[in-house]
DNA sequence: ACCTATTTATAACT
DNA sequence: TAGTTATAAATAGGT
């Protein structure tokens, strides 16, 4: 005699009763949660996951973590940070590196001033029109801003303390951090059906209102 | 005469063989960002995933979108804004509410200018101390919290424009964003095998090193 | 890209 | 929430 009747298939569409859907929640969480984890293991990628259950909890998934990831996102810096040997240069740029450093320093004053000038105008005028509710989440971005610029001086300078540069601090920069922080843009957005299709793009006339989109952002 | 030699078991450690690295990678990325998929639709949660390759693509799942869950998660508003007549006042509030306006105003105007006093100096004295690179990446911070600045604004008054409030609009505000705004917490953090076992959580010494951290948040 | 033998995930039930 | 089992779905290796 059977002991249960098995899985059977089901349509992919909101789970009507309460219990079920928190099952399924629960275990499907746990899936997808490993087969981030397999991928990670597998092909040696990065994966962040924010997971907004419909109750307002949030589960996170994150190799190797998700606060780095969300940072190298937000930041632009797509490529994981390299260990510092990479980054030193080879003896034949030295020359470069060196007629460059002067017109680094100009740069970087220039860079500064720039953002004085430019950046802090928007910030001025939105803070006059938000309303409560705006500034309190805007004050939330700032802190968070705030603690990942702090994060990162921290962490570039206890790198400094316990290991010395040979070359110059900036030739770190230019032979790494440039390349590095290189700017990406979205080269692809496609649309990834729900249901049935294993593929993105599939044509228009098959998307769903509720379709996702998927992007792809590519070096410039 | 078989045509294929079909699925074999895998050892779920780093391919080495490149070719089959990247294939592999493709095919899983497709399965995990379909499990998502499904799990938003059959579950009503909302997910976003940020998925790094080794050679510096990202690629980005989300339902809705990525850059609103992120945002989200940033400033802590887990909770999905809600419809507007979610936030109407019940009946017996509106005297308490009417009263609360003009407080409120005042409020107001000390948080904004608590942010320009406070909140603009660490930006002053980080920027001195920034090298360029540094520098770059703060601007990449900056210009994201800008744009969501600004699609916040707008959305907010596109929804002000085709949707006149019969209740004035701090209503809404005390109603609804300072419930949503609510804080939250980490309140487990447990950790994900790779391998095998389908669950959190699982005895310390089953922890490979390349385990990774599964939070779960919940509200305060 | 497509194919298919297998492995893996999971829906319903306990 | 944890275990069981029949079955659906994903996918490794090959073309």
């Amino acid at each position: 005699m059977k002991k249960s009747s098995g899985r059977r298939k089901i349509e992919i569409k909101r789970l009507d009763k309460n219990t079920t859907r928190q099952v399924t929640f629960s275990k499907r969480r746990v899936g997808l949660f490993n087969k981030a984890a397999e991928l990670s293991l597998l092909c040696g990628a990065e994966i962040a996951i924010l997971l907004f259950s419909s109750r307002g909890k949030v589960y996170t998934f994150g190799h190797p973590n998700v606060d780095a990831l969300l940072d190298r996102f937000l930041t632009g810096n797509f490529l994981p940070p390299k260990p510092a040997e990479a980054y030193l240069p080879l003896p034949e740029l030295n020359l470069d590196l060196c007629k460059a450093e002067a017109e680094f320093e100009i740069e970087k004053k220039r860079a500064v001033e720039r953002l004085r000038n430019s950046e802090r105008f928007w910030w001025d005028e939105a803070l006059e029109r938000m309303r409560m509710d705006e500034l309190k989440s805007f004050r939330s971005s700032l802190l968070q801003l705030r603690a990942n610029v702090a994060g990162r001086l921290e962490k570039i300078r206890a790198m400094r303390m316990e290991d010395p540069p040979v070359t110059p601090s900036w030739s770190i920069v230019l032979g790494g951090e440039n390349q590095c922080a290189a700017s990406f843009h979205v080269v692809k957005i496609s649309r990834l059906r729900w249901i049935g299709k294993r593929r993105f793009g599939v044509s228009a006339q098959h998307i769903a209102p509720e379709a996702a989109t998927c992007h792809i952002h590519t070096k410039i």
